[in-house]
DNA sequence: TCAGTAGTTGATATCAAGTATCAATTACTG
DNA sequence: CAGTAATTGATACTTGATATCAACTACTGA
């Protein structure tokens, strides 16, 4: 009973969609992924599952917000289960780990910009790009220094 | 001589990059579009240029900071003319237009964040989605103004 | 319990964005 | 102006994602 699975399938069901086997899988395999995915790896993952279900299944997580979709220049999107109701997303430009942040400064920032900006803002999306501390472990030992 | 298409095709110079009859047309279809664009936009308007060049050649111009490309969910990415040196993009929602901005409170928040991360911060990006000027008086007058 | 029906599935075809290939062409250099 | 190295672009291909549609399955109400 683990609280993100409960929430992935109640966000299914709140839409009005059926509990099946297959999206059992999918939702289950998310959660036990606990990081950012593809939805081609999810593919991999789950090669019992059409592809057209994988990717109709995150469309329905993404709409109902249980999942944030992040564009990734240059590759497929990645997913990841939103954990925090409003936040950001740090990525290491390394390793591509994904994490989630909250601060109540951004929020703050944007109250300031109204002025700034021609038009009304309906919403905004910031993304850190960060070497993580594995990454930075990694360095340190001398493996992959270069930058 | 506009500024922007010198800039453009000093950014390839810089680069040890030939100045071609097809850069030429692609730089300066760039530069006279003046709005954010998409590849396959750019493919359409120079039927005359390939591809592969069209593609080529806005690949050097984000190597080279002249352009920025800008991560689209649903989409490809779209592109524009980098005019000031570090900024942010605000998006309309309703009609695509891309618009530039900068303001320091968003410089000055990533300090704050940076005790918060785990990790270094070596970038950030940051998008701001609103309904422009246009659409919003497109609206008043009736024309669509479900949301 | 079961039949009806509406939602769901997934193999397949298709689409769209973007890249690799490579022979022909072109811009620069001396 | 010849040599050579960069550039071009038609073509084929790759990858991510969606459309199609017949077969299947979960729910409903009798």
């Amino acid at each position: 009973m683990d609280p993100v699975e409960i929430k992935l399938i109640t966000a299914l069901e709140d839409r009005g969609l059926r509990k099946t086997a297959a999206r059992s899988l999918v939702t289950s395999r998310i959660e036990n992924a606990n990081d950012a995915f593809t939805a081609e790896q999810l593919c991999r993952d789950l090669p019992e599952v059409g592809r057209a279900t994988v990717y109709r299944t995150i469309r329905h997580l993404v709409d109902s917000g249980a999942l944030c979709k992040l564009p990734i220049l240059d590759g497929a999107p990645m997913y990841s289960v939103a954990r925090v109701e409003h936040h950001h997303h740090t990525i290491c430009s390394k390793c591509g780990a994904v994490g989630e942040f909250r601060h109540s400064t951004v929020e703050r920032v944007m109250r300031s910009l109204e002025k700034e900006i021609d038009g009304d803002i309906v919403g905004h999306r910031m993304e850190i790009f960060i070497t993580c501390n594995q990454c930075l472990a990694k360095s340190d030992t001398g493996a992959n220094s270069a930058v």
